[in-house]
DNA sequence: CTGAAAGCGCTTACAG
DNA sequence: CTGAAAGCGCTTACAG
């Protein structure tokens, strides 16, 4: 089944026929009914490598993403998937997944350059890895799932940390909460930081505790938060996961949740379905930011010098039974 | 950057150059030489599209997974995403992601005949689906990740459900429970049944409730089962994401876990860790399962007529605190 | 609008 | 062991 096979049986020649697939207007309707009776009678399907050895796409592009250990606990892997999918999909263009292990930046990065990818989406990159830094230098398509430690020019989508974290706050005060503190994520990543930032601005007197997102460092927060602080009365956990491991400590301590302490958490990532009671929590609409995270993308790479952009989601408070 | 630069650089023919490129062993060993310095020189990188267009290799595997809905709670695509690129990267093959929805079947299809794709590992594909049938009637390489809901001739990787659930039934025995039930999966699939059968082998008298593996399904289940046998004290629940919802049910109800129904979950998902207490469940191996799927896949696609094999891998239990 | 022809970058019989 | 040459299946200026 070749294009060679489709013109002889259409009687046009292979020029035309190609037209008439990748649906070039500057074609006589007649051919194109006879090339398109053609195709569907000799069940065609273009040879991809064929094309993309002279189109120079490959069609594909990657996610990568960090690697299962720090994945683990990330919830939000099927979400982003599903996004991204949704707008690459029509389009014909393949999603090629790279856990994060030995070597797989450098692979990436030559498949990039051989084109066997069009351009990749970076997700939880460690903030002190140069990978990001040489795409961009080398001018190959590139977005951030997160805006970057640093500033540096380069296109990437977020939610807004900062407002996220100033509505639990709000949350939190509107419950009549006196004693209120935070349990922190790792003042390493703009995550962390903005969410402890914008916590503060809403509650300037609130206590602070040190987590790194991990349910475990969730666990060992609280138990320092209560010890330091035994009449808190709200709190806000800058993840779900960490939210999970310490409420059962707040349990164990003889507190009730949400009457003797009011939890609010923040992603709306499974965890918060599976704790109990069920998370009051600030949502980050994740399949949407994938989905726009690949159209900035597809622009790229369509548009070789397109303006660097960032497009930032307003995130919203959901609320349920902690707090 | 192309053979043609390598080869002139390094006075021998496209043909030789191509052949050290692709470790050919018939090749003097000055010249070989000759052709890597020019290869490093050069900063060569093969394009494969190119070298598919002859090879009719695409050295891309297919991952069709179910929908975001119906993957939503299911803990596990972290591990075997991460098990497939185990085997699969250091062959530079790469790990293409297809959540299902409108057309994906169809798509996958075409990729496989258009030497896009030169097999794929199916998920979860919904027991009804035509589609295995279809591609093994093609004689296209596939595996399954779990077994056929009817016997027919396709490799794939399982781990021992029935020996699992008998795993749980004995350590409910061992817990000296006397009153025991079962929290069943949906029986229109072959992991709802076997864990059934093989807890029923265990415990014949056990009481049975049914469930769908969703965490719902698992508040329902458990309020029906204290509804209709308030005496029990040792339930297997299918699914970790079940019992992450029936637990909270039981202390609703007033009753302890462990200490007054011992429960024992299936899968050591994420929802084993972030239930409180956390769950004694059963364990499979899902990143050593994975990468075993795409070895068979990878043995099928370079050995076109190889026989269909089936590989089950043995469950674990792990001991936790809810049973 | 249409076709003949060149060319994308590689691999692989086929001779030697 | 090595090279000249054909060929993989497509797209796209270039003429007409």
């Amino acid at each position: 089944m070749t294009l060679e096979e489709v013109a002889r049986v259409a009687g046009v020649s292979r020029a035309t026929a190609s037209r008439v697939v990748n649906g070039a207007s500057s074609v006589d309707e007649s051919l194109r009914h006879a090339v398109q009776k053609a195709i569907s009678s000799t069940g065609y399907l273009p040879n991809i490598a064929a094309r993309s050895l002279v189109t120079r796409r490959a069609d594909a592009i990657g996610l990568l993403l960090p690697d299962e250990r720090r994945m683990d606990g990330d919830p939000h892997l099927a979400s982003v998937v599903s996004g991204v999918t949704r707008v690459v999909r029509p389009l014909g263009i393949h999603l090629v997944l790279m856990m994060t292990g030995p070597g797989t930046r450098e692979q990436a990065m030559s498949d990039l350059r051989r084109g066997r990818l069009d351009g990749v989406i970076l997700v939880h990159t460690d903030p002190a890895d140069p990978v990001p830094g040489q795409l961009i230098a080398a001018g190959l398509p590139v977005v951030l799932a997160g805006r970057p430690l640093k500033p540096m020019p380069i296109t990437y989508v977020d939610v807004n940390q900062t407002a996220g974290a100033a509505l639990a706050g709000r949350r939190l005060k509107s419950l009549q909460c006196n004693r209120i503190a935070t349990i922190t994520g790792p003042q390493d990543t703009p995550a962390g930081q903005d969410r402890l930032t914008g916590f503060l601005a809403e509650v300037p007197d609130a206590v602070v505790v040190h987590g790194d997102f991990t349910r475990q460092s969730g666990v060992a927060a609280m138990e320092r938060l209560i010890g330091c602080c035994p009449d808190v009365d709200g709190v806000f956990i800058a993840s779900d996961l960490m939210a999970n491991g310490a409420i059962p400590v707040l349990h164990r301590s003889g507190r009730k949740v949400p009457d003797d302490v009011a939890i609010v958490g923040f992603d709306d990532s499974s965890a918060a379905l599976t704790s109990e009671p069920e998370l009051t929590t600030v949502r980050q609409p994740i399949t949407d930011m994938a989905a726009e995270m690949a159209r900035q993308l597809l622009r790229q790479i369509t548009e070789p010098r397109s303006p660097v952009t960032s497009v930032v989601f307003e995130p919203s408070l959901v609320v349920r039974d902690s707090g």
